[in-house]
DNA sequence: CAGTGGTCTAGACCACTGT
DNA sequence: CAGTGGTCTAGACCACTGT
């Protein structure tokens, strides 16, 4: 039968009373948002440490001068981010392990570039195509309408790492080679506005062909990993496609799930 | 700059006003869920089409019965799930292309039982076994201690598909070898009460050694697909650690990424 | 400018938990 | 039983959007 586990003695985080947020009305960040950042900090620092419960909330309202609605708010951010729980007639307590941070999404940024390795990246194609059928099936638009296609081999610390090919609506936005060159392609769309809100994965793996060893550095038949990929902004209209190779022995997907209920 | 596309004249639902709303104030679902729940519907079975605006917010509450922040919670479930995008000084509107539903985490379930494909499952090993380095840590027990190890062959249509090994806490719950041939791991925990929360995955791919291949019907040096995973509770507790190996001709990963902001 | 969602208040009653 | 989070109300003022 389903036991929860020992559920050793949850104290009230001594370290809560001391802490003293400070919520600034004047500012433009919201109170709720404020107090989710000190929340979130003091939980990274450790001085809310795993386990801990955090106090009830109409207290925690009173003693910051908030209502409880702003409180619960606050809270509601954290444990979205997986960082607290709520148990109704219990409280409200610090995750038990943090899960690693940061990586939530990471697979959908530039994904090198968040390993931190000063990834380099060639243009080998930027050009306007008519769109193939499965281009055009993928991008929302009529086959033979016009389409940005990118192709790009991208490098670490001089070794080749992944073929990076991609398709996107022409009139989407102007796509420099060599901004291209300097940082991910993500990256480019987010500062030409395109809010990236949701993509659609698929991840394989198949052996090298001839060609593809070659210029990936890897002898022929070596393994490699596939992603083909279509990416939505928040209005729900796709914005790139993109056919992606991975050398297996240099690069592997690395993410974060969250379940929701 | 940012354009952020055409913006052809979106209009207020014409079959909002005619959309009869049936709220149960004496029902034991809450009123944001019941109205969440019918918007949903109407989006699926197109009565709201993508595009179509929702109507302020205020208007909205009035016309139900209700108070805003309910509605607002409503509305931020289905803006939560993908459904809905709200724009401030616009308004609400329904999500241009539907990203496709029920995959959100498919791959935190049982991998190929979502693909209906009538999976089979041998399990070859099911034993208590000391913990080594590597799964202690990911565990978070003590090396050496008490850990249920899980070794199971899946297969569809005959095919050997995966080699799936993983590690439990020995206190977790009862594993019955039949019970684990009939459904997948993952179901078998939630029927024991354990509420999966998050999972932090690492995918990855080889070629297949000759018992490897031998195993799944697969020639030496065939690309595999990897898997490692660790799974967390809703307490952030883990439970339990994966190794799986997945024949790469016949599987791949297929899921769908929100972004947060 | 009018209209929208974003934030915030100060309450209320309830269902659920653990002792 | 007392304590907790879950739900809900009826307002208020504001920042932002598009005309």
């Amino acid at each position: 039968m389903a036991k929860t586990g020992g559920h050793s003695r949850t104290a009230i985080a001594p370290a809560l009373d001391s802490l003293d947020f400070a919520l600034d009305r004047g500012s433009p960040v919201p109170l709720y948002y404020q107090l989710a950042q000190q929340l979130e900090a003091a939980i990274e620092h450790g001085v809310l440490a795993p386990g801990n419960l955090l106090g009830n909330e109409i207290d925690l309202s009173v003693r910051l001068g908030l209502s409880r609605p702003t409180v619960r708010q606050a809270i509601q951010t954290l444990v979205d981010k997986g960082l607290l729980v709520r148990r109704r007639g219990v409280g409200t307590q610090v995750v038990h392990s943090q899960v690693k941070r940061g990586l939530e999404l990471s697979s959908l940024y530039d994904d090198l570039e968040a390993a931190g390795q000063g990834p380099t990246t060639q243009v080998v194609r930027n050009e306007h195509v008519p769109a193939t059928a499965d281009v055009a099936a993928a991008l929302g638009i009529a086959e033979g309408g016009d389409v940005v296609v990118l192709e790009r081999l991208r490098a670490t610390h001089g070794q080749p790492v992944a073929i990076l090919c991609n398709y996107l609506p022409a009139t989407l936005l102007e796509l420099d080679t060599a901004r291209l060159e300097s940082t991910g392609l993500y990256r480019l769309m987010r500062s030409a506005g395109i809010t990236l809100h949701s993509a659609r994965q698929t991840i394989g793996a198949r052996c090298a062909t001839a060609e593809e060893a070659a210029r990936l550095d890897e002898r022929e038949g070596a393994a490699l990993l596939t992603m083909q990929r279509t990416a939505y902004d928040d209005t729900g209209r796709p914005v790139e496609y993109g056919t992606h190779i991975y050398r297996a022995s240099r690069y592997a997907f690395d993410f974060q799930l969250l379940v929701r209920p």
